[in-house]
DNA sequence: GGTGGGATTAGCT
DNA sequence: GCTAATCCCACCA
């Protein structure tokens, strides 16, 4: 079974879309990967929405549309925007699972290990050729979202990486066991 | 095994 | 000018 996502599954409680998406596969350029592990970010003061400006402006305003941007000045992040249209929020992708499309991603990456294709945010973008061209695209096209019925098992949670405020919320979610997580 | 610094730029103050 | 939702490599143990 392979059931494509609607948008409107992202017009839904942040926390859960990040928690749900876990799992599920994203096809884009011809490569196919399964979600492992996200992080939900809404208006709390360790998010790009904290503050509405021209860069977050897109977590106000949409939902179930790519939100990419760049970080350290080299590496971009992949999100998804969620919640109804006037509250903002997303979840960032921070790792995946490689699926097909594995030789490209290895050119893309320079490396031939499979488990440091995509074990980080911006390494996965990296793979799957992700940069400020995506920002902005709704999801269903260029990008889509795909349920193939894949059974998650216990899912763990922590705080969210490399941010400073907010610890308290446990917001990183990854599947238990799985190789493909990134190091933290 | 673990730690420290550098890359490189948009968006702040 | 400073810092960031990161990654990699050199170096030490």
């Amino acid at each position: 079974m392979m059931k494509i996502v609607p948008r409107s599954f992202f017009a839904q409680d942040t926390v859960k879309v990040a928690q749900e998406l876990l799992g599920k596969i994203i096809l884009v350029d011809g490569c196919k990967v399964r979600i492992i592990e996200t992080e939900a970010y809404t208006d709390d003061p360790a998010s790009h929405a904290f503050k509405r400006t021209e860069r977050s402006k897109i977590m106000f305003e949409t939902y179930g549309y790519v939100y990419v941007y760049l970080i350290y000045g080299m590496y971009y992040c992949l999100n998804f925007t969620t919640e109804h249209v006037g509250k903002p929020g997303a979840v960032l992708i921070r790792a995946v699972e490689p699926l097909s499309g594995m030789e490209m991603m290895k050119q893309k990456r320079g490396t031939k290990n499979v488990h440091n294709l995509c074990s980080g945010p911006g390494k996965l973008c990296q793979a799957l050729g992700i940069d400020k061209r995506h920002n902005g695209l709704a999801l269903g096209k260029e990008m889509k979202i795909v349920d193939d019925g894949f059974l998650v098992g216990k899912i763990r949670k922590s705080s969210r990486i490399g941010i400073k405020d907010a610890l308290h919320l446990q917001w990183r979610f990854f599947i238990d066991g799985n190789k493909f997580v990134s190091k933290v």
